[in-house]
DNA sequence: CCTTCGAACTAAACCGGTATAGCTTGTGCC
DNA sequence: GGCACAAGCTATACCGGTTTAGTTCGAAGG
């Protein structure tokens, strides 16, 4: 005999109260003597009570639920290595607070709004994270509109008043430019993010500053989508110039490790005629050859620290912005010091 | 002034009619004429109407959503490049159903099967996903005793009643294994997945059997957790061998690519001194040097057939098994003639 | 001693749908 | 003409919680 789940009301007719003080003694409301809050608490636990998620959905419009909704192409996807570990993070906290995740994996713009507009109107989430911030973000004023909270990944646009949570990554950046500078580097290049994404932008302007700094020429600066294709092309482009760069600064690991194989491929030895730089600190990044100097993040302790902003921010209305510790550069096989014949 | 959103009874009194007859013209229910049904829906369409997902839940217990869990820890889950590409699938099949994924990430077994429990319990989703079967997976059991509809990603065993959407990746290993008989090779070795994992252990088994086809040995095998850095070590063992292999096959590409580091760090080069094969045909594994022999499959297809499977399994209450394309290989540059002085 | 007040509790409305029982009609048939 | 029956529709219970408006009762205050 399949016994079904035992409801409130059972729980009320077994303690002998009525269902609306049973749900005052399990909510810790006022208004129930400690003896019988007691006597509530010993049946539903006898009974195994397990409150109704839809019935509370229903009847408080939260859905204990928070929304990750990620643009990528298909293709680009797997290549990412920032979202799998960034969930895995968030997942550490919310499970330990009984909600769950709900993601959704878009195309394009406009199914990303899309899918904001109907995460919120089926208030199938309490909260979001909005990553890959864009500059001039149409998300912020969507979601302001849907009236639906949000946590952003990096530092947004400071007119917006959304809640971050953010890694100073051009510490990193100034760290690997300072690293190559050391080591004799003079014609450094940069593969740089996509430029509308900020953290793209950022990157590419804090390499700016490092190479300004040291009093050299940051011209050399290639955009691209963070893809590794992408990251190819923009290496044979470098190598092909008449005076190539002896240091390429890459926006994220994959690219990096791409860029490798052109110069492999084109017999050039990593680091003795080429220095490389990724970013990300990935987990393959220290099993190529040469292992890969990489600026580290912890997009793990980013997720979870997301997770209880976001928590935060829904149950009360109100977060503080984190400023999570900066990527620091992990030197390992792939920079070298500059080749002297051509420096 | 902001309004709230219409609910059905909205719809009810500006149609004149009462609200049961709106639920019946509106899920295409008979009883409703023509005319009243057509009145009807204008009526919801002018008025924006959408149904309140709460309140569908609670009434017909059903949550409009599917589940997937992954049990993998977080240092390991970014080296994967399967799961994004296949959740890359699901989701272009279920935003156009308007359904929800719901993710959760464990750590073990333990989290695992409470995580099932608690999306059932919860009525969080209306069926699950199940990948990385395993030899004897106790999951089979539980999700019945639950009562939640679940598709396998793979070949379960013949005596649960799970429809499975698989992809013939024992193909792809043999032809990986003709491919470097037919080029003169015959010390091959493998570098396994878990055994305990349905497809690490099925991997390995059609490694034997081509081995033996070709009258060779196969004993050269070594087992891991599919990690890059398993990957590495176990090359490393094969290569401090008295007599190393010519060629090695890999389980996934993560543990290619390490292994390629590893044996370019020794100065071997590739292809010409060892030979080397992938498994998935990774973004990245095109743009290593040399490019990466690999054996592809398609995981955002398989994610979107897996999809559709689920959905029908929900729906009807069955549903059959889908048999995909065999994984295939992917020639490119690892793989070359064995080397004539040790072959 | 009677009123007042608050603590403890009950009854019932409510969230927004679905599903079932029952009520009106109009039509076909004998 | 009367009856059976089906189509079309309404009223209402129900899902399982939360929340508000009362109700009861004992203690404190005048």
């Amino acid at each position: 005999m399949a016994q079904r789940k035992p409801t409130i009301t059972d729980v009320a007719r077994t303690a002998g109260v009525s269902k609306g003080l049973v749900s005052f003694a399990l909510n810790d409301k006022p208004g129930v003597s400690p003896e019988t809050r007691k006597r509530i608490l010993e049946v539903a636990g006898d009974l195994g009570w397990r409150p109704s998620l839809s019935a509370r959905s229903l009847s408080t419009s939260t859905s204990f639920a928070l929304g990750l909704v990620i643009r990528r192409k298909a293709e680009v996807i797997s290549a990412d290595p920032f979202f799998p570990a960034f969930i895995a993070g968030v997942e550490s906290v919310l499970t330990e607070e009984g909600r769950a995740l709900v993601l959704s994996v878009v195309p394009d713009a406009e199914a990303e709004l899309r899918s904001y507009r109907t995460l919120a109107g089926d208030n199938r989430v309490d909260g979001v994270f909005l990553t890959d911030l864009r500059t001039d973000d149409e998300r912020f004023e969507l979601l302001a509109d849907l009236g639906l909270p949000a946590v952003a990944l990096g530092r947004p646009n400071p007119a917006v008043a959304v809640p971050s949570v953010q890694v100073d990554d051009t510490h990193g950046i100034a760290e690997a430019v300072a690293h190559l500078v050391e080591l004799g580097h003079t014609r450094i290049a940069h593969v740089a993010g996509d430029p509308h994404m900020m953290h793209g932008g950022r990157r590419r302007g804090s390499f700016d500053d490092a190479m300004r700094d040291a009093g050299l020429d940051s011209s050399l600066v290639i955009e691209t989508d963070f893809s590794a294709s992408s990251g190819a092309d923009a290496t044979r482009r470098f190598l092909d110039a008449a005076q190539p760069p002896t240091a390429i600064v890459y926006a994220n690991d994959p690219m990096a490790i791409a860029g490798l194989g052109v110069a492999q491929q084109r017999g050039l030895r990593v680091p003795e005629e080429l220095s490389i730089t990724g970013f990300d600190g990935t987990d393959i990044s220290g099993y190529v050859f040469p292992a890969l100097t990489t600026i580290t993040s912890d997009p793990v302790e980013w997720g979870r620290v997301a997770a209880r902003t976001l928590l935060e921010l829904v149950a009360t209305g109100a977060a503080d912005s984190v400023e999570l510790p900066p990527a620091s550069l992990l030197i390992r096989a792939s920079t070298g010091p500059a080749p002297s014949d051509r420096g």
